[in-house]
DNA sequence: GCTTTTCTAGACCGATCGGTCTACACGATT
DNA sequence: AATCGTGTAGACCGATCGGTCTAGAAAAGC
C-alpha cells in the first residue's frame, strides 16, 4: 500500500511520538509504526535523521506557542491575551493528558542537544507574560515573579497530573494559577 | 583491576545515571561507564536487569523522601516539619542542578512500567503535606489545594530551572512557594 | 589451609538500534 | 506517451542494545 504525506503532516505525527516516548524512547521503529510513515519517507523529509526530526518538531511546537500565546502577550491587550493564554494552554495540553515536549526534553540529557531552542521557548514565554502583566499595571518586580511562577507552575501541573494519572489535578492547578495571576 | 561495592552503593550510583539520562537514555554501557560497575556486578545485584535497577532506585528515592519529608509531615510538629521539607528539598535537588527522577519517569511512557510507585510517591507527599497544614490549623479545602500547589510547584521549578540552565530560577520559585505556604 | 560464597571483569549472544540504499508508484510537465 | 520529480516501501548495514555466561579474585566459614 502507498499513502502520501506532506512534510507538515509528518512533523505533527512525529511530534506526538516524541511527546509520548521522549527523545531516546522514540526509536525509528516506534516512529514508523505509530506514524505509518516508512523509513524512506522519514529520511526523505528529514535527511538529518532523528536529530533533525526532533529539531523541527521543537521548532513546530515553538511556532504554535508563538502564534497562539507569545505574540498575543507581547502585543495584544494584556487581559485578553492572558485569558487567551489559559484557554490555549488548557486546550493544547488536553487537560494534562498531553505533556510539554519541550519541558520533557529539558529534564534528561537530550537537553544538551537542544539547549538553545528549549531555553528560548521558556525565556520567551516568561518574558512575554511579564510584559503583559506590566502593561496591565503590575509592578515590575511582581510581574517577573508572577510570570515565572505561572510558566513553571504549568510544567509542574503537567508532571503531577501524569504522575497521578488524574486529569482533574491539571485542571485544578490551572484554575488556581489563573486566579493567582488575575489577583494583581 | 577489581573494586568491590555493596548493593546500597550500586543503587545510589545507578540512581544518578537514571536521573541524568532517563530510563531509555540510560543504556547498560553508559551505566557501566559512569558507575564503574561492570556488567557482572550489576547483574549480580540486579538479576532482573534494567527494570529491576529502576524499580529499586525508585524505592530508594521514595525511602529517602519518606524518612526526610513524609514522616515528619505526618507525625512531627507541623511548622517544623514544613520548614524541614523546604530545607530537605533544596538540599536534595541541589538548587535545581539535580532533577526529580520520579517526576522525570512520569513524563514519558516509562511511567506505565512504574505507575504504582510513581503515583504512590506523589500521593503520599501531597497527603502528608495536607495533613501537616490541617494540623497547623488550615481549613481542609485550603490545605488540600496548598499541598497540591506546592508539590506540583516543586516539579515545575525543576523543569524550568533545567530548561533555562539557571539555578537561581529554582531558588526563587522555592522561596515564593515557601512564603505562599506559610501565609495561611 | 582448604572450601565455599560473594562479587567482578569482560567476552560473547541474538535483537534492535539509527541510518542507507534501491526499486518503484504516481502526479505533473512536456 | 515519455520523462521527471516527489515521495514510499522495505531490505539491508554496521553499531549498539539488554542480557548471559565463564573464569577468577577476594572474603568468610570451617
Amino acid at each position: 500500500m502507498r499513502t502520501v504525506f506532506e512534510k507538515s503532516d509528518a512533523i505533527a505525527l512525529v511530534a506526538e511520538v516524541f511527546r509520548e516516548c521522549g527523545y531516546e524512547g522514540a526509536s525509528m521503529s516506534t516512529i514508523t509504526a505509530r506514524t505509518r510513515l516508512s523509513k524512506g519517507s522519514l529520511y526523505h523529509f528529514f535527511p538529518g535523521g532523528k536529530e533533525q526530526m526532533a529539531a523541527e518538531v521543537l521548532a513546530h511546537v515553538d511556532a504554535w506557542f508563538a502564534r497562539e500565546i507569545f505574540e498575543p502577550l507581547e502585543t495584544a491587550e494584556p487581559r485578553a491575551a492572558i485569558a487567551q493564554m489559559w484557554t490555549a494552554v488548557d486546550e493544547y495540553f488536553r487537560s494534562g493528558k498531553r505533556i510539554c515536549l519541550i519541558g520533557a526534553f529539558a529534564l534528561d540529557e537530550t537537553r544538551d542537544r537542544f539547549a538553545r531552542p528549549i531555553r528560548a521557548y521558556f525565556a520567551r514565554w516568561t518574558n512575554a507574560l511579564e510584559t503583559a502583566l506590566i502593561h496591565d499595571g503590575a509592578p515590575a518586580d511582581d510581574a517577573r515573579q508572577l510570570a515565572e511562577d505561572a510558566v513553571s507552575g504549568i510544567q509542574g501541573a503537567l508532571v503531577l497530573a501524569r504522575a497521578m494519572a488524574d486529569d482533574t489535578v491539571f485542571e485544578r492547578c490551572l484554575g488556581r494559577m489563573r486566579l493567582r495571576l488575575a489577583s494583581t
